[in-house]
RNA sequence: GGGCGUGUACCCAAGUGGACAAAGGGGGCAGACUGUAAAUCUGCUGGCAACGCCUUCGGAGGUUCGAAUCCUCCCGCGCCCA
């Protein structure tokens, strides 16, 4: 079933991605031409690390939505640019990666891209490296031909390059004072050889955006400006005899004549926030990641089943394909009796099946229902293994039931489960502490009459963390 | 280069010779109540073989029966003067 385009600037609106726009009128203008659809959009992503977490995960259901309206979103991997550091939103200096680093970094998000833009209807994505560019580039060439249209003064009234300079601590180098410069680059180069006249990203992307749109705004003025003159030169090389020369100079000529009309865009969506002004998309144990070695799907189900009231309209507008219809009924469901969770559990289950599956979605609702009901003694032990599939688990040794000599506050420090033996004690004390989904006192001794399927017994500590252990 | 400050646990911050593993706040964790939410209340928040022991108040030495606290040198940071 093809599902009916959508109009991409309404759709941001109101799914609340859009904060900042250059030109609103003019890119609704622009991406509804029928006549040159579809248009491209795209999105710049730096490999700083081996994947992406939800905060990345904004500007690619930016590229979700370009897809949905018809248009090609293109997909930038800063392999080039990454290798530099964008100072926007930093206060510190990085250090360096080592181009391998950054080389196996964009090997390892790319999948992340296949797997969200590839679950949309729509023209296919497309994914450029800027390394392929940007790795050629001679200083000199820059300096003369890209750096010319920067004014430092300009540059440094860039709110994060601003906070370094009056920051003794923390300077700014001109490595990453440069950055600036390169991603502009990007967006003219991406213009002028691929027609990729918008740009999209989160809003502390904006100034970075609005640099490239001057960038090509400048080149293109210049570009059209030196028409005249090399036709000139052209016809002075002709009249002298130098026919190379001047065929040459002409078929430049005529080349920048037709450069395109310098129109380009930018838009980015807001920084997305939480109720009560915590960090988004962190939790007590880090980030949330993309990609299942580093972030389980039930734990990033748990994540988004966990959001709190007052944010979960909000990120189901955000981080689900859902409908308007489908998000209003929610919440009306939400408002009227938010005890029942809906709208929790429909966000979980869609976020969840956007970057897992839907299959894994699935999974980790199950898992999710039986251990919260702590009803794990009744299930099966397939389903068992299932539900534990994505939960840390250890070995140990059957023996040492037999004959009860299992220390509990041992055992939850060695499952990571406390911290110290202090906090284990402490946890025992407080009656934190269950065995296959029932509470036990300090007193318990673990025995073989523990074993569910003669092998396992989960531990849950608080109401959150599970430790599956085995015993052979 | 000179002067005056300042550095304490995850963060802020008290402590200026013994009662200091170090007040208070924030954050975090756990418990109760709930709905795996929020708010509220309670407990915990360096470690351990635990009425004791070990490690910790920017670093290295020193004075002392005893140092976060006093002295010397070094390092970091802030402000002022040059």
């Amino acid at each position: 079933m093809t599902q009916q385009k959508i109009d991409f600037i309404e759709e941001l609106e109101w799914r609340g991605l859009l904060h900042q726009c250059t030109d609103e009128d003019g890119l609704r203008k622009y991406l509804a031409d029928p006549e040159r659809a579809p248009r491209k959009v795209y999105a710049g992503f730096d490999p700083t690390a081996d994947s992406l977490t939800i905060g990345n995960l904004v500007p690619i259901m930016l590229l979700a939505h370009v897809k949905r309206a018809g248009h090609v979103p293109v997909v930038l991997m800063g392999g080039g640019t990454g290798l530099i550091g964008d100072p926007s939103g930093k206060s510190a200096e990085r250090s360096l990666i080592t181009d391998q680093t950054v080389e196996a970094n964009v090997h390892a998000q790319q999948p992340i891209f296949e797997i969200v833009l590839g679950c949309v209807e729509g023209p296919k994505h497309c994914v450029v490296n800027n390394v392929d560019w940007l790795g050629g580039l001679g200083y000199i060439e820059v300096l003369r031909n890209i750096g010319k249209h920067f004014s430092v003064n300009m540059m440094m009234q860039k709110e994060s390059v601003k906070e370094r300079l009056h920051n003794r601590e923390q300077g700014i180098s001109y490595t990453e004072f440069s950055y600036m410069i390169l991603q502009a680059y990007d967006f003219w180069k991406l213009f002028y050889d691929d027609q990729v006249a918008v740009q999209v990203g989160g809003s502390d992307q904006y100034g970075n955006i609005i640099a490239g749109i001057d960038l090509i705004r400048r080149i293109s003025f210049d570009l059209i400006k030196s028409v005249p003159m090399l036709a000139a030169e052209a016809q002075a090389a002709a009249a002298a005899g130098q026919i190379e020369l001047a065929a040459s100079l002409a078929k430049q000529a005529a080349m920048y004549a037709a450069s395109p009309e310098p129109e380009s865009f930018g838009l980015t969506a807001p920084l997305v926030t939480k109720s009560d002004g915590s960090k988004f998309g962190k939790t007590e144990t880090g980030a949330i990641w993309l990609t299942r070695e580093r972030t389980s799907p039930y734990a990033y189900y748990q994540f988004w089943l966990n959001a709190s009231d007052d944010d979960v309209i909000k990120f189901l507008k955000i981080f689900t394909l859902l409908t308007k219809d489908e998000v209003d009924e929610l919440e009306r469901g939400h408002v009227d009796n938010p005890g029942a969770r809906e709208a929790h559990k429909k966000l979980a289950q869609c976020a969840t099946a956007i970057i897992h599956g839907k299959k894994e979605a699935e999974q980790a609702e199950n898992a999710s229902k039986a251990l919260f009901s702590g009803d794990i003694v009744s299930l099966p032990k397939a389903l068992l293994e299932d539900v534990f599939a994505n939960i840390p688990s250890s070995d140990h040794s059957k023996a040492d039931l037999e004959n009860q000599s299992v220390d509990l506050v041992e055992l939850l420090v060695e499952t990571k489960l406390a911290q110290s033996k202090r906090q284990a004690r402490e946890f025992l004390a407080n009656g934190s502490v269950s065995i296959n989904g029932s509470k036990i006192t300090p007193e318990t001794k673990l025995a073989l009459e523990h074993l569910l399927h003669d092998e396992i017994i989960a531990i849950r500590r608080g109401k959150k963390a599970w430790h599956l252990t085995r015993w052979n």
